[in-house]
DNA sequence: CCGAAAACTGTACTGCCGGTACAGGAGGGA
DNA sequence: TCCCTCCTGTACCGGCAGTACAGTTTTCGG
């Protein structure tokens, strides 16, 4: 890795954690110099504004997050003939990862996003849209595997319940962030894995 | 009312609306007071500071959501006398209620202040866990009825139950503001109401 | 209708922050 | 050797939160 590249990569790691606790606006670009131990014209030398540091950072923790998902799914599928029982165990695998967290979750930055809305341009919206459209094709994929095996017992839209997966995840971090309940997260997901348990039956 | 109150209404109004679209550090003093057509020092006549503003707008917000749970689930109520019945039509009423609002939900102050987490003081994290335990309550209490005459498929604690319907409210809301559909948290509420409506089963 | 309190206005200032501008320097590879 | 990448240093601008405080208008009870 070249050291322009080894700077970048530590900028944007102290601005995630800085980000995820205190939101855009709550972090200034003066408190990620100081820690990361560079000057303001270095900063600026990586990224020319606050909102090209908004986009790296948002893509960066999407392809991580995409990672993740990959990793532990895939697993899961490897482990796991059935499509139905592969999905619950991923999600158990998912829900264990999270529960191991000490602090629990850091936060997701597509909520970020979200809640800053308009401080942000087009472009990192676009992104932010993408991001979550990924997760619905990604849980849709699965979803319609298990129905060629099962019998769902309730007729329910295909990409309503792909998107289930992501609102029980991001409402997870928001509940168990209010409630300073660092396992809440990993709960609620157990709790979702029970409803989808109990809605497929075999063919 | 007096003159006053009248003035600090219209202040949180402006800033309700201010925050929920561009977060907390992205609204300035400026901003409020030009919209609200008062001066700086009339603003902190009323607010001594921002911290006192953000505690204001959350519990304003934290009552008024509150009075709206009490309508509808009260007439829900009030319409059917089983208590499953009650609490789906409970749903049903409150997804058509968020399915009605043209740009969908404005954005919930709660989950604003569990992304700033650390840039606010202890009192007012406080306020929002308890907003949070209001709404474990107020569910769980509503579960506990039911599960008095429904048997419940699957064994589930009550209060993750309970915790359930704030998660599937506050993560709807987060992806319907990501892929930029507005009737997203709606469905999301029908969605978690089969769920709810599958898992009970008469004693 | 008077007086006091409430509800402001006006002005001037501090310090932090995002951002700009630009000159210059260290270090490494061709 | 020279150029390119990767910075440092310095100086500056305008916006914003917040302070201080004196003065003014509005309201409302007695």
């Amino acid at each position: 890795m070249r050291k322009g590249e080894e700077t970048r990569v530590r900028i944007l790691d102290v601005a995630e954690a800085a980000v995820l606790s205190k939101g855009f606006g709550g972090t200034s670009i003066d408190e990620l110099i100081a820690e990361t131990g560079i000057t303001k014209s270095g900063f600026f030398y990586h990224f020319h504004d606050k909102n090209e540091l908004a986009k790296a950072l948002l893509e960066r923790y999407i392809e991580n997050d995409n990672r993740i998902y990959d990793e532990i799914f895939g697993r899961a599928r490897e482990l796991m003939d059935d499509p139905l029982q592969s999905f619950l165990l991923g999600l158990k695998l998912l829900s264990e990862l999270l529960a191991d967290l000490p602090n629990g979750h850091p936060g997701c930055l597509v909520a970020v996003i979200c809640v800053h809305e308009r401080a942000f341009d087009r472009e990192i919206q676009e992104i932010n849209r993408e991001a979550a459209l990924t997760w619905r094709r990604r849980f849709r994929g699965m979803f319609e595997e298990i129905m060629a095996v099962y019998e769902p017992r309730v007729d329910l839209d295909v990409d309503q319940l792909a998107d289930m997966v992501s609102t029980v995840i991001e409402g997870g971090i928001v509940i168990s962030k209010a409630l300073r309940e660092p396992t809440g997260l990993a709960e609620q997901i157990l709790v979702f894995r029970s409803f989808v348990k109990m809605l497929f039956k075999p063919k």
